[in-house]
DNA sequence: GCTTGTTAGTTACAAATTCAACTATTAGGG
DNA sequence: CCCTAATAGTTGAATTTGTAACTAACAAGC
């Protein structure tokens, strides 16, 4: 029975980082939710097109790394919502163009200032160079 | 329509420490899973035992910051798996003093060791004062 | 122009999580 | 004591997510 009596749960770093993500979103989950009844995977799929333009399902995808079928139902609720619409693409007709209608826009503006702001507040604490090698190394471990 | 072009979702921070969250759990979830058949709330529960010894559900629910439903469940899960037993506390019957059985501390054992190294591994890329800076930053942002 | 294979996206069903209501037990007045 | 409030833990129903099978469109080889 090998027990390492010295190894804790609370310096594991896949532990410490899901408790960090999940308390760091918590006031900005309560906005979108709030405010807008969207979901995390709503909010992701417009922040991508509000920040990248028009583009596919599957270009979000790729991007956020979300599994395909989140995406396709955050699109279908975000359609419901008036905040995107879809176009087929001719070229290729299993490809659907998904841009943002203006209401879209305005939610995706509203949400991205909340966002700009909470981020300051959560950063506020550590100095630049302390920001600037958080956001390297978490970059690095979400292999982005 | 205050538009922020700048603002990236990409370094909004709760966005990065949940895609970094999920990267990095994903190879030790991989090896709960397949070979104990867990789910991430009881090794959590398990780990808390291993390390603090028998306590109550509640005292559990307090350290991992855990909903007391999904401990309930994962203590049931754990209880029928025979990983655990559950003795009511005399002085108050509604707690439940909750310990570890020794095929529970046995799987605790593999299971540290296997954190060990992965953590070690994930934490290799860095520096020593980055890692603890990183450290630090998270425990912060996780308000532990 | 058919067969086979691949890709975009949806849907159905199972598993997990959340939320609210519930039981059982204790504590604190009056 | 009895009544009310609070706490530990469980349970059931509604949401949400994950898995796998599905449709539709295209592409390549023959």
């Amino acid at each position: 029975m090998t027990d390492q009596p010295d190894f804790d749960i609370r310096s594991f770093l896949p532990y410490l980082l899901n408790q960090a993500a999940e308390e760091s979103s918590l006031a900005f989950q309560h906005h979108y939710k709030q405010r807008y009844g969207m979901l995390r995977t709503e909010w992701r799929v417009l922040f991508h097109l509000g920040r990248y333009g028009a583009m596919t399902a599957n270009a979000i995808g790729t991007r956020a790394k979300m599994h395909k079928t989140k995406i396709s139902r955050a699109v279908a609720a975000l359609e419901q919502k008036r905040y995107l619409t879809r176009q087929k693409v001719e070229s290729d007709r299993r490809h659907e163009k998904l841009t943002l209608t203006a209401a879209g826009r305005k939610v995706y503006a509203d949400l991205c200032a909340v966002a700009g702001t909470y981020d300051a507040q959560l950063l506020a604490p550590f100095s630049a160079e302390e920001q600037a090698l958080l956001k390297r190394a978490l970059e690095r471990l979400a292999k982005l």
